[in-house]
DNA sequence: AGGACTTACGAAAACGTTTGCGTGTTGATA
DNA sequence: TATCAACACGCAAACGTTTTCGTAAGTCCT
């Protein structure tokens, strides 16, 4: 039994396809009689219009891309859960796409959405694409009248609606409670600085060091190359960690910028034989599964991930639904949250 | 400068829109001459068919649709990767449903998708749908003439392809591996019955140690009810989880159907000052992040998520690419792999 | 020069909707 | 009885493609 269509139903009924049309919309040009007669063969075949068919002649798909680096990724499904959750209230779908970090693969994801398959987009960049510094696929999808949201990882210099989490207060406050529960060396673990997350973070650290007059020492930030993140790679994550701790023995206070990095920390830090959060206080980035069930619970800087989410669909939404893509653009700054666990208590 | 479409080119050029279209697809209908004169001009401006259209025209959307409980869960963004490296492979777009374990919210979202937007499904049914044991929007969905593919999660009366992972073997072979490093009282941690796979793996405890003549003693069971599993009751499930350890002071060995179960269990036993893996050895389910950076790292049995995606999605398209949607179906499973670290070693 | 072919293009239908407009039938009114 | 609304419905265009078919002009042959 394929698909019902107008057309089948005012074969079957004897009417013209308009009329069914009408009908089924509640038209008062058609009377009552047959409308109900329409109306009722419509609901026990189970008639549902073709979407497809309607994105054609509206020129509107009501699905909405969304564009991450990856997402095995604890940040980006929650954020994603924010998207679908606002999404699927106001009847849009969601279509992904994944980059793989990879500026090519971000560039073809978009393309072929851009070509009528979604009315909008939502997007954080891949760290490739921070690097070569191409923005042209962003600005050529804006200028041909599709919006944009992008998220966490923005670009500057693309005008469009951006939603971030602040990433340098979040850092400066996680510092500034190591500072407060009596850290006197507190260090960092970051990424390299192209990674605008990472760069930011790191910004937040220094500024939180100067706010309370402490020198900052260079030997103390540990900037982590990208390759090291590769599931692959954990060993040479963690002999970096390990030669890291070793070289600077007084720490007592570390942020890093990320899960993986804190909890690779805590454990070279417990090979050590130091104890957490006795000798060394632990804070990371991002809430994540991983600090909330790590022994020591980890304290963490939550991004909100799903609040996060769900503003840059709204925002999208509401562009969307008032056909209105100009300029002036706005920066929603979600909060970020320190929550304290067992790692600095 | 919204989008070209044909009938513009054809405008500007001063040809009809099928000449546009023919020379576009290399017709040898078309001169050499007016040809070159199109390609240079749609090159020019960037002419990019209209999907939407084309999906009308063809019948077909080349999108195809995921429908899983929740995103904010390592194993099923493992198999959404897998999905989409595949789909994007060969040209395929991927939309994604959410149903948050909710019967309603699966069937509205299927709905949803199944009105032209998508060519199939591959989907993984809420706990609630497997409560409620109703499938008609599964059957309706097939009769209808949309393939699906089920995965993990599946109900063994609705006739289609499915992927799943041998829960049962894979339980046994970890339970296996705690008896033969000599582990005489072995637990589980589980789930009610009516969740599919908490049941087979319980099922291949059971099978393990009758194999090795080990009788089972029912204390040793612990089915953990599904509320604990909120991420706001982590206390009841940790709660749980103690009593049961203090009740059950002779385990030796440990086999928890999923992570969080497990790394709750290794946190409880370090509480009550045991230590894993000398005091007890744990293995637990599901190949996520938390077992790989837990300490002491936990052995595990890995589902291959990302091989499951991708055999789901092949078999998926190979079904739509060759118009062949009845029966037989397929059945493939997707071997289970012990993967040994701290927790057992 | 007239017929048969080839070449090069345009018209139109189809996919499934929605909607403005035209039109035949009815009943009422003058 | 002629006129005219009101009513109830059908036609056709439009969204952007692809593709089949029709056809005008040009070429070739006898």
């Amino acid at each position: 039994m394929q698909k019902l269509t107008l057309k089948k139903i005012s074969k079957e009924l004897d009417v013209s396809i308009s009329t069914v049309s009408k009908a089924l919309r509640d038209s008062p040009e058609i009377s009552a009689d047959t409308r109900q007669k329409i109306k009722a063969f419509a609901k026990l075949y189970n008639y549902k219009p073709n979407n497809i068919a309607l994105s054609l002649k509206n020129r509107k798909t009501k699905t909405i891309g969304v564009i991450i680096p990856e997402i095995v990724h604890h940040f980006f499904t929650t954020v994603i859960s924010g998207i679908e959750k606002i999404a699927n209230e106001k009847g849009y779908n969601v279509i992904i796409g994944l980059s793989n970090e990879s500026f090519t693969k971000e560039v073809i994801n978009m393309e072929m959405l851009a070509n009528g398959s979604i009315d909008g987009f939502i997007i954080s960049v891949s760290k490739e694409t921070q690097l070569l510094l191409d923005y042209h696929h962003l600005t050529e999808t804006i200028s041909q009248g599709m919006p944009i949201i992008m998220f966490d990882r923005t670009v500057q210099d693309v005008g469009c609606d951006k939603v971030v989490v602040d990433d340098i207060l979040g850092a400066r406050k996680a510092v500034e409670k190591l500072v407060s529960i009596g850290c006197k060396n507190i260090g960092i673990i970051t990424t390299m600085d192209y990674v605008n997350v990472g760069k930011l973070r790191t910004m937040g650290y220094r500024e939180a060091l100067k706010l309370h007059n402490i020198p900052v020492n260079e030997d103390l930030i540990l900037k982590l190359k990208d390759e090291v993140n590769d599931a692959g790679h954990m060993d040479i994550l963690e002999k970096e960690i390990l030669r890291y701790l070793k070289k600077n023995p007084k720490i007592d206070g570390l942020f890093a910028v990320n899960e993986i990095y804190a909890l690779s920390a805590m454990k070279q830090a417990k090979k050590m034989g130091r104890s957490i959060p006795e000798d060394i206080k632990v804070i990371g980035f991002t809430d994540g599964i991983l600090s909330k069930y790590a022994t020591p619970s980890l304290s963490t800087v939550s991004q909100h991930g799903k609040a996060l989410g769900e503003a840059a669909a709204n925002l999208l939404i509401k562009r969307l639904e008032d056909d209105h893509f100009e300029p002036p653009f706005e920066t929603v700054v979600v909060e970020t949250e320190l929550i304290e666990r067992e790692s600095t208590m």
